[in-house]
DNA sequence: TTCAAGTTGGACACTCTTGTCCAATTGGAC
DNA sequence: GTCCAATTGGACAAGAGTGTCCAACTTGAA
């Protein structure tokens, strides 16, 4: 497939792209007992042979699985992050705008969201990696947002004292509602994103808002 | 075993409980899938056979374990209601006072905890328990808070439009912190609810007090 | 003691899954 | 065309789980 040993960069990534990605939908629906490698080659459209050659055993599918979404999702969310307001000439609108981005983000990418769940559930069965998606994932997303909560504050626009503690307490705010509908199946429309955004932003304003 | 006809109150009962406790320990440990009939027999310890006598198959068991503990739950939670502040001389000790009683109630209390985990992964495989479980505990939790919010905001001690909406974020506030650490499997201490309860009556307040 | 309901444990058939082996096939590179 | 690696599908053993059947046992009550 290939001229040299190197690897094979086309044809076979793809074909382990579909493995993975069919495996990450296989995961998330039915958890890791539940999920069947046949099930994920059926979807993958590939042999059940072909997945063992790849990742070796379910164990090894199911960490690459989650080193790939983990990967995928950090790098999206760090991208979505250089749109938080810097200077913002109005405080309320421009937070509002990028939370209700946020929100929307959230709930477009099936990355995230599969990693949510997954996280959520297999927590139990593998501990390291729930303890490495938290501090990359769920505690970088924190501590970021906390960075820039903090430039808020220098600049004048927040009143804040413990940056982290308001990124948390505004996080929760922001997906309070999100995660309602999230864990009854469903998915927020753009605008209902805007409006969990504007109320969540109005009440964290209320409480870290220039007096 | 029983004199009539009409039941079995004390052995039977007896060891029907010791049956639902054992399979609420176990499916909240392995999910419905990865739970096994043997596990929750050997647990209980009682025999497979009998457990299929009570339950029928694993379905009725696993049916009859959500529908106990959610009324067990439903009952404390309840209990616990009671205690809302209704005439606070100060309403920020009061209600911080209330909110950690209320952490710890969820951190003592395994049967809401098993329940919470339990409809966060099965609630995939059986939508209408699942729904059933969150208008009948989630969403019943909170429009009583909202009823007591509403009833402080009347006498004078907070300023709120939107009870419902207020009283989802100041659950969102009060239970951000907790389930973070649940998630990481840990179990905060007394100390540790009572410090969460206070930072988010805090802020609840700079954002609902009155001015 | 005798009765009967509840309980037990073991054997069983059945299904599903994992992971391995292997011979046959494909398709690109030379 | 030839070569070679990736892929395929099918067969297979081993294990685990479900749900059933049944004969033997406990145990409280008549």
């Amino acid at each position: 497939m290939d001229t040299e040993t190197v690897e094979k960069p086309d044809l076979a990534k793809s074909k382990r792209d579909r493995i993975l990605e069919a495996a990450a939908t296989v995961f998330c629906q039915d958890g890791y007992t539940g999920a069947s490698i046949d099930a994920v080659a059926t979807k993958a459209g590939v042999s059940r042979q072909t997945i063992y050659n790849h990742v070796g055993d379910k164990d090894g599918l199911f960490k690459e699985v989650v080193a790939a979404l983990t990967d995928k999702s950090a790098a999206k969310f760090m991208l979505l992050m250089e749109e938080f307001p810097e200077k913002p000439d109005n405080v309320e609108a421009e937070l509002t705008a990028f939370s209700a981005r946020f929100l929307n983000h959230l709930t477009q990418d099936k990355t995230s969201r599969w990693l949510l769940r997954l996280a959520e559930n297999e927590s139990g069965r593998y501990p390291e990696l729930f303890t490495v998606w938290r501090e990359y994932g769920s505690g970088r997303k924190r501590s970021l947002v906390a960075a820039h909560l903090s430039q808020l504050a220098l600049n004048g626009h927040l009143e804040i004292d413990d940056s982290t503690l308001a990124a948390r307490q505004y996080l929760a705010l922001l997906t309070a509602e999100w995660r309602a509908e999230f864990q009854l199946g469903r998915f927020p429309s753009e605008d209902e994103c805007t409006g969990m955004a504007q109320r969540a932003v109005k009440t964290f304003l209320r409480a870290f808002g220039r007096r």
